[in-house]
DNA sequence: TAATAAATGCGTTTAATTTTCATTATCTTC
DNA sequence: GAAGATAATGAAAATTAAACGCATTTATTA
């Protein structure tokens, strides 16, 4: 069982709820969640579950390293699995539609602004807004 | 009356407490505020004002392209005179400190990338967070 | 200065997230 | 595999930043 000893690995009880958000990141087909989308998406399949425990397992798990939280600009926290790797994101602001990219450019780009105003570098968040060109593009409450 | 007149060509009726929003923007020697530290501010130098007032007014400002809204890690907005020109913040976790930059690379290559993804970029934020090498740098509460 | 339309302050409300606490489940040990 | 220690859970209450409703006050205009 994959995702139980990597809940194992870190350190956190293996129980049935931490289970299932796991399982939800690496099943979803949409990798940006949020807590409600987490907490809705579990009470769909007959799990019983509190909110109050998603929102600790999403903290614990950013924790952990499982996960990396973001801030778009809705106004609440967007969870997705950390694939280590590091990317960026760019947001449509008609349909919510969220596409990763990476671009080395950027990032040594980065570095030397920070080096230039005697910044050590830790983290950075960078996230591109726009409209997409998805045909079925359209605003989404 | 300077302020005044920028207040004028709003359309927004020119009253006290948006004079002494305005005011301490421009006189301040921290250019980036939260609304609790323009509230504090305010009622510390003996205004009779309404932390409601300062939200309505911080966004009527933002709204007239008079202020920028920016969100840091914190978790409360921050507010700067929008300057016109655009720049992009690197910010200290341990003191808080904020410096400015502008980078013409990165904004290139941003519009590179939303270019490439099929995306007309609106906007986009960009924050970089480190360690500053300010002699009475410390973690502030 | 009077009429009108907008702005203010206070208190209430909302939305996201966190905390408290009694109950329950997991892990460890025997 | 059962018992004890410890951590996790769910429900409800608390917190925090921000928005709102409304009666009262103020700025603008005539
Ligand atoms: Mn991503
Ligand atoms: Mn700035
Ligand atoms: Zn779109
Ligand atoms: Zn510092």
């Amino acid at each position: 069982m994959e995702e139980h000893d990597e809940l194992k690995k870190t350190g956190l009880k293996v129980t049935l709820p931490r289970l299932k958000v796991l399982n939800i990141f690496e099943s979803s087909k949409e990798k940006h969640l949020t807590a409600e989308d987490i907490y809705k998406e579990m009470l769909g399949s007959g799990e019983e579950v509190g909110l109050a425990t998603i929102y600790r397992v999403l903290t614990q798990f950013e924790q952990a390293g499982l996960l990396i939280r973001h801030h778009f600009e809705s106004g609440k926290a967007v969870f997705e699995l950390n694939e280590k790797s590091h990317h960026d994101h760019i947001v449509c602001l008609q349909c919510g539609h969220v596409e990763e990219f990476v671009n080395e450019g950027i990032e040594k780009l980065q570095t030397q602004v920070a080096n230039e105003h005697g910044f050590t570098i830790i983290e950075h968040s960078l996230y591109i807004y726009g409209d997409c060109t998805k045909k079925d593009c359209e605003y989404k409450k």
